[in-house]
DNA sequence: CCTCGCTGCAACAGTTTCTGTTACACCCTG
DNA sequence: CAGGGTGTAACAGAAACTGTTGCAGCGAGG
């Protein structure tokens, strides 16, 4: 269960406030936006708290209250998204420090480090070319 | 202490071996490579043996037993090191099935299979485009 | 001004994954 | 055939994530 679903539930989310925008809904409150994860409404705040953080939705307090985007699809990429909500590197380092007194242990993180970069660079290069408008634009045809 | 430094422990592993049989050691026993690593002889051997079973590297069992290189430096992609080690998507699905009385809930999770496959395929072209040979040389110069 | 619905947040349990450790059977070179 | 090293299973500990409960706080509307 510890596999990183947090990119697919806060996409889902706008996604989801964006349809239902599109249909008349002002607002969604977090249960209803649980309803069609099919996931608990804590974790739907906690998602769209890093969401409203990253200042991608906007919240309403009080009677009437509930969550709305706080810009338009096209304009939210799954960068912003994945940056918003989940900011683990897919690989890591070392552990523990390697035995400097191997010429490998003491060269070998700098090196790796070089290519993992270039890595998250190509990753986050391909989340910045899709938006949510995307996401929902094709999740609708299918 | 969960995240993947698998890649990294096979690279740093891959590129001792390389250094060390160009300096005339024809073979490295894991208790060898674990004192570069730092780290515990039998993870090293739960990796050379993922490392073995995609033909990357060979071993030798009895007296003077150890493990050497299948290949050059330069015919060893840190992608196929990759796949012989950690073969986990950097992105999950949702966890339990959405709500498939939602539009939402019911496309979006090819359309967002798409998008992670695009991002996974950015990713195992960079990590294509590097060897152990880059990985060793880019090592002894710093 | 007060009520009520929803947010915000802390605390905790359960699951999974990964590293590290011990133990032991097995293999094969010398 | 002896001994060093591999192969693998079993288990402990740490970390991350999801899910759950509980409760304080906010504010729109009566």
């Amino acid at each position: 269960m510890a596999a990183n679903s947090r990119l697919t539930v806060a996409t889902h989310a706008l996604a989801w406030l964006a349809l239902a925008h599109r249909r008349g809904h002002e607002v969604l409150t977090s249960e209803q936006v649980a309803a069609s994860v099919k996931s608990n409404a804590v974790i739907i705040r906690r998602s769209l708290g890093d969401l409203r953080r990253a200042g991608l939705v906007e919240v309403r307090h009080g009677a009437g209250a509930g969550w709305r985007l706080a810009r338009a699809p096209e304009e939210i990429t799954l960068l912003q998204v994945h940056d918003a909500v989940d900011a683990r590197p897919p690989f890591a380092l070392h552990h523990s420090e390697p035995n400097l007194e191997c010429p490998v242990g003491r060269g070998i993180r700098p090196a790796l480090s070089g290519v993992y970069g270039r890595v998250e660079g190509a990753m986050r290069r391909e989340l910045a070319g899709a938006t949510v408008a995307d996401v929902l634009r094709e999740t609708l045809t299918s």
